[in-house]
DNA sequence: CTACGGTCTGTAGCAACTACAGGTGCAAGG
DNA sequence: CCTTGCACCTGTAGTTGCTACAGACCGTAG
């Protein structure tokens, strides 16, 4: 309550309903540092400012970052990412291309898991081999070694 | 053949059996900068040079570079792969310390693992429902937009 | 009026490489 | 003997995706 009493008594200064970086970090979970970071890397378009040039930001960014941060957590990488968000920015190309790149990406993603259920196989295998005893007889070790 | 006799005939200006820089990259499959980078990382030590001031490698550091690759492949950090040398390297501490280091990665895999079947749950149901039609409609956005 | 918190900018740092620029050395071919 | 051509040297910048800090400003509360 504190501090949405706090973010209204500041967002009079500013128009009818718009938010601070700090308000926009908190509305999606995302690092404040990080959405600074997003509008260098053409992730969030660059914000209307204050007269004090202060950025500020509505519920259309809220969405568009929030979307982002989720395509994010699903891996897509920050490229993939300026491709999806192109989509839905007036470049009108086709939904089969959301899907190739879905498609490609849970590709990568099901390699992913392959490679680490190899590397968990080795090393549930070499930690239950190893005595916990002496170094030079070492089970992890050697196994490295081979 | 070719290779391995150009490899001969610069070998002679070496001592007995040593390594240049970049027959110690093809004898383990690693990239020839990784090398040097390891090299100033405290990974590898600092190697024997000719007069010229040429990195020499022997027997030894192709085991201990292999040793390094097969620690990285397997998702150790690099701060890992120190400790796992060190104990090698006269620091006789205990098989138990390698043993707790190769569990805590071994966990922290098999939480990747289960981060990567909820992605991949998502990414496949999401692919499948996606009709490959109008962008307005698609369903890889929408279920990113939620 | 002054303290405090938020914002601004630019820049450095992280992992773990990878690559490039500009220079030297060295063996072999013409 | 000289040139070609490669391997090597060093230092430094770029990569991805952030994160954090320094130092300046701004505006509001007490």
């Amino acid at each position: 309550m504190a501090v949405v009493h706090e973010a209204a008594t500041r967002k009079d200064s500013l128009k009818n309903g718009a938010l601070r970086r700090a308000d926009l970090a908190r509305a999606t979970g995302c690092n404040l540092e990080t959405i600074r970071y997003y509008e260098t890397a053409g992730i969030l378009p660059l914000p209307a400012r204050t007269d004090a040039g202060h950025r500020t930001y509505d519920a259309a960014d809220v969405q568009r970052l929030r979307f982002v941060l989720r395509a994010r957590e699903l891996g897509f990488s920050l490229e993939d990412v300026r491709g999806l968000l192109g989509l839905g920015d007036g470049a009108l190309r086709s939904c089969a291309e959301v899907k190739e790149k879905t498609e490609t990406h849970l590709a990568e993603v099901r390699a992913k898991i392959a490679d680490l259920r190899r590397i968990e196989a080795v090393l549930s295998e070499t930690a239950s081999r190893c005595s916990g005893a002496s170094v030079p007889d070492c089970a992890v070790l050697s196994s490295l070694r081979d």
